[in-house]
DNA sequence: TTGATCTGCACAAACGATTGTGCAAAAAAA
DNA sequence: TTTTTTTGCACAATCGTTTGTGCAGATCAA
């Protein structure tokens, strides 16, 4: 160290100490030098004097200067959701790894929290947005993208839209999954839905209606139920389904927080899986492999979505170039562990189930 | 609308469109309009053409100006580890609550990238940091603070340091764990550690071995396993206890992915729990009941800790209070499920265990 | 020796906000 | 009416960068 005592806040503080001008500097430092015809002892002074005096430009005024910050928004509806909070973990990785810092936002599932992010992203001036949206509108993503600032959406999606789309192939998941239940022996196969409406949980019920039709099986609308991809919706909707006079013989949960739901109102009737009853989940967790019966469920390739999300994110960004492919589907794998087994009669679950709770 | 055909960029045009100047248009806008005895007038033109114009003043410019940037750095070892993601969650929604937002980083558990992002957050100005250390120096830490920018330290601590943090007691939900096992009437209790040398693990060890002494059990060492919080550690850690002689009775693990180790290698050798061996686990997770056993469990006060960090973080950014209580220590909690039984006899869990993998 | 070309660097204007200060016109006081 | 005070707003500097352009001195060709 030559001079510890000398403190260099700036870029100015910096080419004083040098003798030279901040334009000299700003060039070396942006390795610009010899575009500029720096001459290379110039060159070294400046590098050798910005690591002596540990100098770090400002991301704020550079950010002002060159209208690019750099950073990035995400906006996840429950961050605290292992299935999102994986994908922020590759967001931010492969971000940083290409040189973006990420601003986290979670919108609570909520329409106008949402709305109000993409509102502060966008006075924040980030360089562009990967949204996992609440689903129910679009408009005010298409009008952000408008403005200017692009937006590349995960897991749900805008059917027909404008907006590029990195997504799995929740159809294909869901048809995989009732076939498997299918080939089981399963006739009377209920599905517990997440938020209708939106794309993915409309591919997933199409995927379960045309698995059913496809062997011949009839689609009762009334084993299709739920209305959220919350813990308290399958919990509900499992309690329904059991009371009913002809009880499904299988499950197919469309989260990972319905399926929490489902074992627990099983669990409080007493019914076991898979010899009571087979439940077929969505989003694959580390613990699937632990419960009583490890869970079968379709897993979605969450790390290439996050992975790709950032790639299409930075290309729209870097390149303009106005998302050639517009939709990405990528084909999710189902995971075969014990929760589905040979379908029970019918009275034999209810014995198991002792009394029925109100 | 009146003239939805300008484009109001920034607050030149916005002036430029009502005919006043910038310095005005700034004032009102900052709720300075009485104390510039700015016309209640011109004030509401000036607020309906800022709404009217969609105008939202640019971060980025104003963050130069006024030297702080409303943003906040989150240094978090593992996003997906589901006890800091609703930490994160909480965090985060509590900033925004009080007008800040957060630039996520991931450390991957790894000291040369934390010490990168305090830099990287350094030099992208964050008014402040939140950061869950990796945990075995805190030199870089120190010398941030040192700086200028406020760190509060979540989860790890530095033993007598002077950076102010919170977290959970420890010692005593180890402890408390460990009485529990011991009141089962357990006396072979083994406890699978995290990363040695770290304050909260360090803590935990002493919960554990003084809940011994005070029953008057011995400290046998050998019985202190692990070196890392992963699912690995946990998995060979248990093979290598039930392998021995003199197997346990009880496990504890240090956390929640351990946690899972130890239900993967017991479920290989074919043990139940808590009939062959009783398991004590850390971190409460939502799954953990719906286990074949539920789990029993330390839980942490996540929210309580996640929300006081940002809390004394912007008491330090905005008081400058030079944090009277440099360190918070949270009562954890004991939560009583099904994985904790009467200790079997030895030779019944052997044999339970049928050949042994090696 | 003279003009042309090349080297190596610096001046100063942005980027979009905030703010101390100044200065007219209007109102009040004398 | 004149002076003082108040009202209402604008000028211009500033935050820390980046960058188009300019301008000496050195080098080269003729």
């Amino acid at each position: 160290m030559r001079k510890p005592d000398v403190k260099v806040k700036n870029i100015k503080d910096l080419a004083a100490v040098l003798g030279i001008s901040v334009t000299t500097v700003s060039r070396v430092l942006n390795g610009k030098a010899s575009l500029y015809r720096i001459s290379p002892a110039t060159s070294d002074k400046v590098m050798n004097a910005a690591r002596e005096f540990n100098y770090f430009p400002n991301s704020i005024a550079r950010g002002l200067r060159l209208e690019k910050t750099e950073t990035l928004g995400l906006i996840i509806p429950d961050i605290s959701n292992p299935f999102f909070a994986s994908m922020a973990r590759t967001i931010e990785l492969e971000s940083r790894r290409q040189g973006y810092s990420i601003i986290l936002c979670d919108s609570m599932d909520d329409m106008q929290t949402e709305k109000e992010l993409l509102q502060l992203l966008g006075s924040r001036r980030v360089d562009g947005i990967i949204l996992a949206p609440v689903g129910k509108k679009f408009d005010h993503i298409r009008e952000c993208g408008k403005k200017g600032i692009p937006v590349v959406i995960i897991d749900r999606y805008m059917p027909g839209g404008s907006i590029p789309f990195i997504t799995a192939d929740n159809y294909q998941g869901a048809r995989d999954a009732v076939e498997h239940l299918i080939s089981a022996g399963h006739r009377t196969i209920a599905c517990i839905q997440g938020l209708k409406g939106i794309s993915i949980n409309t591919d997933r019920v199409n995927g379960y209606t045309d698995a059913l039709k496809s062997h011949g099986l009839p689609v009762d609308e009334s084993l299709i139920t739920g209305d959220d991809f919350g813990i308290e919706n399958g919990y509900a909707s499992t309690r329904m389904l059991m009371n009913r006079d002809n009880p499904p013989t299988a499950i197919f949960a469309f989260s990972n927080l319905i399926a929490l739901g489902v074992l627990r109102a099983l669990n409080e009737y007493g019914l076991h899986i898979p010899a009571d009853v087979s439940v077929v989940s969505f989003d694959d967790q580390p613990w699937f492999e632990f419960l009583a019966s490890p869970m079968t469920t379709v897993e979605q390739p969450r790390e290439k979505i996050a992975g790709m999300a950032v790639d299409v994110l930075l290309d729209l960004i870097k390149n303009k170039s106005s998302g050639a492919k517009t939709g990405i589907m990528l084909k999710p794998a189902l995971i075969i562990r014990n929760s589905v087994g040979r379908p029970a009669a019918a009275s034999s679950r209810v014995s198991a189930a002792g009394t029925k709770p109100v």
